[in-house]
DNA sequence: CACTTACGTAAGAAGGTGCTTACATGGTGG
DNA sequence: CCACCATGTAAGCACCTTCTTACGTAAGTG
């Protein structure tokens, strides 16, 4: 039983829908576990386990203020997983001759994201 | 049994070290199963189990070339892995001064203590 | 043609994950 | 002080993951 690395916690943790709809909501304020679990269908335990996986993973820091828990993001560890998937991107890109297709494809995208309007 | 949506795939993935050395591996170029099961402490088919996990998330394609299975990177999900942390880690940023909003926080601790009560 | 090589899949064991309900803890407020 | 509230932990269940060995198949090799 090997504890697993930083990296490997904080992609598990990113992998479910909930965990990662938690922290599109922490984005913009901290939230209390209350705040949090009336958003999903499921029991307030099982927020409070996804919030306990995000913690251990070092994405969300909980601090108890008397009866709540203040719920708030910790962007440390969520830069060093973009970090990760920069630098292979980056090696990718610097491989090849095909940078011409790279950047197109790389364009239409954020085309896509203007459109939509991910924005707020 | 609902089909898990692409970035959960994603995620999932890379929350594996032997995975994420995959990935690491085919940055620079294309390789046989073969080759990258030797630096593996485990079975062939382990390898690919993990390419199958890879491929089914849109990380890796497979090309069979006769007897030879040509791995490669596919960084189009990865793409879309990067992209929604960049959109977190935005909104984050864009939230506030960090600082001042830290310092805040904690200074008028007992203000925003008060403030939350009659909200149930 | 046999014979090996590269690969994939099947089945099963061992452990992990994601939920549930029940309960414990401790702050809050009449 | 006593009831209520928000929260966290425990136990248990169903399912998923990750490995193993055994086997199947098609392509290369003598």
């Amino acid at each position: 039983m090997v504890a697993p690395d930083r990296l490997s916690m904080a992609f598990a943790a990113l992998a479910d829908p909930t965990r990662r709809d938690i922290v599109t909501r922490l984005r913009t304020k901290s939230l209390t576990v209350g705040d949090l679990s009336e958003h999903y269908p499921m029991s307030r335990p099982a927020v409070s386990q996804h919030l306990n996986v995000l913690e251990k993973a070092g994405l969300v820091v909980r601090d108890r203020r008397g009866q709540w828990s203040d719920c708030s993001l910790a962007t440390a560890t969520l830069d060093e997983a973009a970090a990760w998937i920069e630098q292979q991107r980056a090696d990718w890109t610097e491989r090849f001759d095909l940078l011409d297709e790279h950047l197109r494809n790389r364009r239409t995208r954020e085309a896509d994201y203007q459109e939509r309007g991910d924005h707020p």
